[in-house]
DNA sequence: CGGTATCCCGTGTGATACTG
DNA sequence: CAGTATCACACGGGATACCG
């Protein structure tokens, strides 16, 4: 079997691209955010986001339809129905993407002084990074990585 | 001082938005992964991307003006001057950003049996991974996270 | 409150042709 | 090879009105 270059290959295969196809939009990430901070409800995604709500509701049926988000109906005493948006197991593991884009602004598009977001560890209100990290478990450097085509 | 609560404030603030206005259209973290293998030229970009010659002028030059890319020219001997691009650092640290996609696509996006990419330890050839860690570098779960917050 | 149905518009993108 | 210029268009997104 012969070796596979970069330069053969068609770029869809790279789960970069596909990762962008799917969320690569101007809303599905912030969605997720908010998702995260806990919020669950279309009118706070709406007024939160400032985003028109035409397109909310499709971003949230495509977002359903991708199993990033899970729709369900809940009922308080005395009330009437309502419904909640909250992220499934696929949707949770984008935490990693957002803080990844969190740090990254932080570190670059925020000035000092600036009021931003930071995340902590909920026990010692320490904040946390987010690394590289070898089957050690030690930290590595972008310089100590390389790419390797593999079949899953 | 009163607290701040996120339904007070102006999602403009939060890095996340901040680096998806940057960074989050089709093309930006694309070319950088191109980079990131080290392509450098122009053409390499166009035929690997498959992207259309105009747009790949008006994105490279948006990314040097974001301080993404450098282009620097360059003259082999006897042969003419050629231009190549090379990221800067805040380009660079977009590598987590970029790692962050490529294990999330892999998890979810890739099917059993299908070509896919894998970063590597240069010295081990052992897979790396991405992970979130507190201040003594130990993992964290998602559920030991809260955001808070701050001014830089 | 939690949406859907329309309509409209900007801009991001591609195709093509041209240049040094 | 490394672009620029021009045109044309689809589609994402906003505004508005309407509905259960």
């Amino acid at each position: 079997m012969e070796k596979l270059e970069f330069k053969d290959l068609d770029r869809t295969f790279c789960p970069v691209s596909k990762a962008m196809r799917e969320i690569g939009d101007r809303w599905t990430l912030l969605i997720l955010r908010e998702c995260f901070w806990g919020f669950k409800r279309f009118d706070d995604f709406q007024v939160n986001l400032k985003i028109s709500k035409s397109v909310l509701t499709t971003k949230l049926n495509h977002m359903i339809s991708l199993d990033l988000l899970e729709k369900q109906s809940y009922k308080e005493e005395g009330k009437r129905t309502r419904y909640e948006y909250t992220f499934t197991q696929k949707g949770k593991d984008l935490t990693k993407i957002m803080l990844s884009f969190l740090d990254w602004g932080n570190k670059y598009l925020v000035n000092e002084g600036e009021i931003t977001l930071k995340a902590i560890d909920k026990i010692s209100k320490k904040e946390v990074a987010i690394d590289i990290l070898d089957d050690s478990g030690k930290r590595l450097k972008y310089s100590a990585l390389e790419m390797k085509i593999v079949r899953k």
